[in-house]
DNA sequence: GAAGACCTGCTA
DNA sequence: TAGCAGGTCTTC
């Protein structure tokens, strides 16, 4: 679920309640396995009496940088989420000074909580965020030119470049109006510009939206408030499939692309 | 590349 | 009841 704009929502809402500064008075684990790759006893241990100085993100990770020097590198995969407040599926729950308690919830139990002394033994095998400088158009028009893939795994390839998930693949590859099986290496420079430019919108809007959640069910996103992202009725190609797409009228298909739901356009996005 | 593993829960 | 889900990882 969570792709770049709904972690930056998470880490933007955790700041805005003020959990940086505060102090860990104590650990829980609930899913042992939650933690890696240290042990629950240790990694509690550890993070019992620091403090929370800094909330970051790069990519899809969100770390939360100690006091100890240490820091915690959250990723929360298919379905994790934060709240203030305890409901089901806690996998692990913080209490923070000043009577703040912070659960972390994941139906599907995709651990993925890490203490590291060093980020960039993490964030070095990351492509630039996509939302950062760093991440320019002539970077990634030779990074698309120098392989011969398909279009729609490599964009998704975090290592490439790093926020990218599958709902903001498709819209990309949508609004550049580029067939996701193309491959990475027959796209000419107007198509990987747009495709650059399709990129940084989706995400951009993405978290002006504060995510995206589908449908309405339990499992769905939700961000730090409980609330399920109001990207959810600008989503043009992704859960759309055999509706009409908006540009054109004819009906969005859904095909398997590297093993991955994928929806387009077959009349705007040609092969 | 592809397929399985990690998991639960919702939908068809 | 089978199939599918927003994501990595590992192993062919």
């Amino acid at each position: 679920m969570p792709e770049l704009p709904e972690v930056e929502t998470i880490a933007r809402q955790l700041r805005a309640r003020g959990v940086e500064g505060r102090q860990i008075l104590s650990v829980r684990v609930e899913w042992p396995r939650t933690v890696e790759p240290l042990s629950v006893a240790v990694f509690c241990k550890e993070l019992r009496g620091t403090t929370i100085d800094r909330i970051s993100r790069e990519g899809k990770w969100m770390m939360f940088s100690l006091s100890s020097g240490k820091t915690v590198m959250i990723h929360l995969r298919m379905a994790g989420s934060f709240s203030m407040e305890s409901g089901p599926h806690d996998r692990l729950v913080l209490q923070l000074s000043g009577g703040l308690s912070l659960y972390y919830r994941h139906t599907r139990k995709f651990r993925r909580w890490k203490l590291v002394d060093d980020p960039q033994v993490i964030l070095a095998k990351l492509g630039p965020d996509a939302l950062t400088r760093r991440f320019t158009q002539n970077y990634f028009c030779e990074a698309m030119r120098e392989r011969h893939r398909m279009i729609k795994p490599l964009i998704l390839d975090q290592s490439i470049v790093a926020g990218l998930g599958n709902i903001y693949a498709d819209e990309a590859l949508w609004e550049a109006k580029i067939h996701p099986e193309r491959l990475s290496d027959s796209l000419g420079d107007a198509e990987l510009g747009n495709l650059f430019k399709a990129i940084k919108h989706v995400l951009t809007i993405g978290v002006r939206n504060r995510g995206t959640s589908l449908g309405d069910g339990k499992t769905n996103y939700r961000d730090v408030e409980g609330e399920s992202g109001g990207h959810r009725e600008k989503v043009k190609a992704y859960g759309r499939g055999g509706k009409p797409c908006e540009r054109c009228g004819n009906p969005i298909k859904k095909i398997v692309v590297a093993q991955r739901g994928t929806h387009f356009c077959p009349s705007c996005q040609t092969i």
